[in-house]
DNA sequence: TTGCGACTATGACGATTGGTCTATAAGAAG
DNA sequence: CTTCTTATAGACCAATCGTCATAGTCGCAA
């Protein structure tokens, strides 16, 4: 094994930024081949399930990413969620300008793409939302908010910022991620 | 002419649909011959630009069918906010269970997948949220908001929904759908 | 050292489908 | 019968994803 499977972790962190970029069925495997340095066969050795898979993967890397993200958040306004939203806002902001308006939502593509022909991505995509939803729910409940509507109330932010980043890449604006930053009432 | 260009009507509402469901790049011409029965010559015939043109005018159909469904609610709510995304709300969660949580925005997921790649896809994505959002936004007029913020305000439902929709079809639930509807305030 | 076997890793191949273009048929008008 | 527009079928090549037979590499026993 040369050095704890390099070309599968190039593999994903290779296919997580084309298909946030171009799309989960737009990106081909050639590409993601070309680009990761990683020869052809080590796919479908790292990843038997083939494309699905190393999506996948790809989505897992993404949430994590994310959930990173959020929890640092948390650590900086952990019962202030007017602050946390805010400051969730800001980051995608930033992210979403400095790409030129490519990078969005790194799950937000796949999933829609994928979901509807595939229940393990289903699945995958429910764990990788619930994990995100816990954190800002986590916020609310902080903040003195009941844990049930805390729940929903992390949702709603979610819709809002997944929402959000769908226009602002349409818009070339990080407007609408700003705007809906602002809006987050007690 | 024949017939008004038939073909050329059934191409855009299967391309549609299918967009819709399946979404941009995953689904193939030939699929969209097949399901529309229109002859294969007939697609690089009615629209010389080829898929993104079939694409882009799809899209411009389906932000025809919402706006002219917001438009319908409007009529039912004229200045009254919360009952006008309530009602929205419902709709969408309506057509999101009936088609087994297939068919979600209609343009989402298309322009998602080309905005990155095709500047006019882009310009047309921004003329049809433009006027979603138009509609939106006079009904917070409406309601005494002043017009610019009531365009943030439409904005802001806008991504609301459209993030909420994203949520709905991993979860396979309308809950997020109906949650959003629930959270707009004064 | 040498040979063997098991596990890791890989590039060449193929069947299929992708979107696109061109040469021609069908139909109306003169 | 010709001429122009409308409309169409089929050929086109590139790219798709997936499979397979084989090459490399390590530990271990003879």
């Amino acid at each position: 094994m040369a050095r704890a499977a390099k070309h599968r972790r190039q593999l994903i962190e290779t296919a997580m930024r084309l298909f946030r970029e171009q799309g989960y069925a737009s990106t081909g495997l050639q590409q993601i081949l070309a680009e990761s340095g990683a020869p052809k066969g080590s796919l479908y050795y790292y990843f038997p399930g083939g494309k699905e898979e190393l999506g996948r993967a790809a989505i897992e890397l993404a949430g994590d990413k994310i959930l990173e993200m959020l929890r640092g958040v948390e650590k900086r306004h952990p019962a202030d969620p007017i602050a946390f939203v805010r400051v969730y806002g800001k980051t995608m902001a930033g992210w979403m300008a400095e790409s030129g308006f490519q990078s969005g939502c790194p799950v937000a593509t796949t999933l829609l793409e994928t979901v509807p022909a595939s229940p393990e991505m289903t699945e995958t995509g429910n764990r990788v939302v619930d994990a995100w939803v816990e954190v800002i729910s986590r916020v609310f409940v902080a903040a003195g908010v009941r844990p049930r509507e805390a729940r929903t109330r992390g949702e709603q932010v979610l819709a809002s910022m997944e929402g959000a980043l769908l226009l602002a890449r349409v818009r070339r604006s990080t407007r609408p991620i700003l705007d809906v930053a602002k809006t987050i009432w007690s």
